[in-house]
DNA sequence: CAACCGATTCAAACCGGTTTGAATGTGCAT
DNA sequence: ATGCACATTCAAACCGGTTTGAATCGGTTG
């Protein structure tokens, strides 16, 4: 049974062939450009309909040298993606974005920094994508440089530390962190903390000003910041570290960089016998689905990488056309959302 | 600054000019082809170096006709996908077996049945990827009939309900059940229930298969399976259902499809004044990074994503190949955790 | 009637590889 | 010297599109 019916598909040959005209004249009418008689084009178009004609996307490339595609290089592990919030509504926003404009996402995972710039090299050398979405940005990134002298197009996710020809495409945690931090001043809490990811890379960097503003215009600073490491373990430490203050100087509330390191934070304070809120008040970030339900049910900053992913293949769609972009575009919505790990600061 | 060097890739033409010799003999090194004179090899090979040449894949797949690319066609929504603990690790171990093969990854995602019929279509007729991988299979998939009609090559995740000429990529569910159900009937479980997904996709009835299979070699059976659709506020409703029963006929041990639906099930065994684990029991499925840390524990199944998307796009590489495929491969390993949710059953 | 024009069409070159069938050169047996 | 098998090399055709420069045609114009 079922059997796989290779019938060779039709070219654009075959479609001249049987409209009576030449392979020039079809092409013209694929692309809708002008000067083709209407008698004739209608010919062309039944007998492309006749046959079930579908160009070729390799052939197209060639002539037009355009691969159609674009590509992203993560440098993360089975571990991470596992319980990774971001990467796969990220991924679908792009490919939304994308599939719209008929051009496909190449993906490529990597270990480390050599095969991160091999990865990229021969992304283009082999020319299978025309640009890039440069993610996870870190400090004094070689990124932006490198992708430029490989003559690829490219968006980065955020605004990089160093100079980029390419238009920076960013998501609006600040809105969301100013009312986290008005949501805490507001209950009272006087001293507050943010534990981030690591500062290899910028976004924890960019949430610590942003905290830092967002306190500062309500006249506070930071009572501390840790850097930890996106992980559990790396949570409870931090959590740890900050509850060895004296209790008169012990932060009354803290910020983590995901949620993750939230809950982490929770349980280890529970065990060193605080209560959560009662003593100390928590917020996470990226509000992952549990969230909600642990104990307290977690306040969170819920993001929105989906909207992300679209906005960043857009503009990056934007630039390949040859469109004018501005250096700056926002994309995807940050909320604040409140449950029940913050209350009023103890008195 | 940072001057977007366009310099024109050197194409096999060049290299053959550069080594004094003809297109096609460039082009039998680059395929390790016999028939070579060293002297000739090396010369190409050195000229190759210095022009820094990489061939074009799009140029080699036009003349070759093979895409170098598998396509993944998946209908998931941006909500489904924020907690999906098995897309990303799935296509992480996907993209790793795959680049290593230097083939690429083509992702697409869909709406609704049409579109997905649709998105197959173009991936064939396009001529985009040679073969793709069916996932999320349904009862009475259309599918591998589909698929096969289009002349690509496939592999299935799990076996389909229809016939099928492709391989099917199976993990081992039904050990890790086999576990859990050994684990909950040495507790002194009985009353042993079951909360699946949509009864739709195939896995979940398989589950449920596989529970009913376990319990069965240990002379008992089932108590209640309820069909329900993944969502946190299914497995409250599931768990409501269940507990309406009288409280003798009541089951004291509760299997869920994922951890979504057991994380809302003993958050609503809580709220109608039930103990978990002391009046019943949960299990869970997937092992989402944050049920270690609700409250209690959740005792789960976790499964290996990364390792069954490995082995299936090893598999289709391996069909590609033209190599001969068992028909049934397995890959990934699922283990059952023990944590605090599951406890002896009451008296 | 010749010259010219714009609109349409077409054949051929091109994109950058692979593959083939013929050409070349070498050493060896006859 | 002749013929032949063998190893190497090359030019050309091909994959399926796009693009270009020239050819064709009916209709105007001088």
């Amino acid at each position: 049974m079922m059997t796989a019916s290779r019938a060779k598909r039709p070219t654009i040959s075959d479609v001249a062939a049987h409209a009576r005209t030449s392979k020039g004249t079809v092409s013209f009418v694929l692309n809708g450009r002008a000067g083709v008689a209407p008698e004739t084009r209608a010919r062309i178009l039944a007998a492309i309909d006749e046959l079930g004609y579908q160009p070729s996307q390799i052939a197209r490339s060639l002539s037009n040298s355009r691969a159609g595609a674009i590509g992203l290089v993560l440098a993360r592990t089975p571990q991470t993606l596992r319980s990774d919030p971001f990467f796969a509504p990220f991924i679908a926003g792009v490919e939304l974005a994308v599939s719209a404009d008929d051009t496909s996402v190449l993906l490529r995972f990597v270990e480390d920094d050599a095969a991160e710039r091999a990865a990229y090299e021969r992304l283009a050398s082999s020319r299978r994508v025309d640009g890039v979405i440069l993610a996870d940005l870190r400090r004094n990134d070689p990124r932006p440089a490198l992708v430029s002298s490989l003559g690829l197009a490219a968006v980065t996710l955020n605004r990089p530390d160093v100079a980029s020809p390419f238009p920076a495409v960013c998501n609006d945690d600040v809105t969301a962190i100013d009312a986290a931090a008005e949501h805490l001043v507001g209950l009272g809490h006087r001293r507050i903390a943010h534990v981030s990811g690591p500062l290899t890379y910028l976004h924890p960097n960019q949430r610590d000003a942003s905290w830092r503003g967002a306190l500062r215009r309500m006249g506070l600073d930071l009572a501390a910041s840790v850097a930890s490491d996106f992980t559990a373990e790396g949570g409870a430490q931090a959590m740890r570290a900050l509850l060895e203050t004296t209790s008169e100087r012990r932060p009354t509330a803290i910020a983590f960089d995901n949620d993750t390191m939230a809950v982490a934070g929770i349980i280890a304070a529970q065990a060193a016998g605080l209560d959560v809120p009662g003593d100390v008040s928590i917020v996470g970030f990226d509000d992952a689905e549990l969230s909600e339900y642990i104990n307290p049910p977690l306040t969170t900053v819920r993001t929105d990488p989906f909207g992300w992913g679209e906005g960043a293949a857009r503009t990056l769609l934007e630039v390949l056309d040859g469109d004018d972009v501005p250096d700056t575009v926002q994309a995807g919505v940050s909320t604040f959302v409140v449950r029940s790990s913050t209350g009023a600061a103890p008195a």
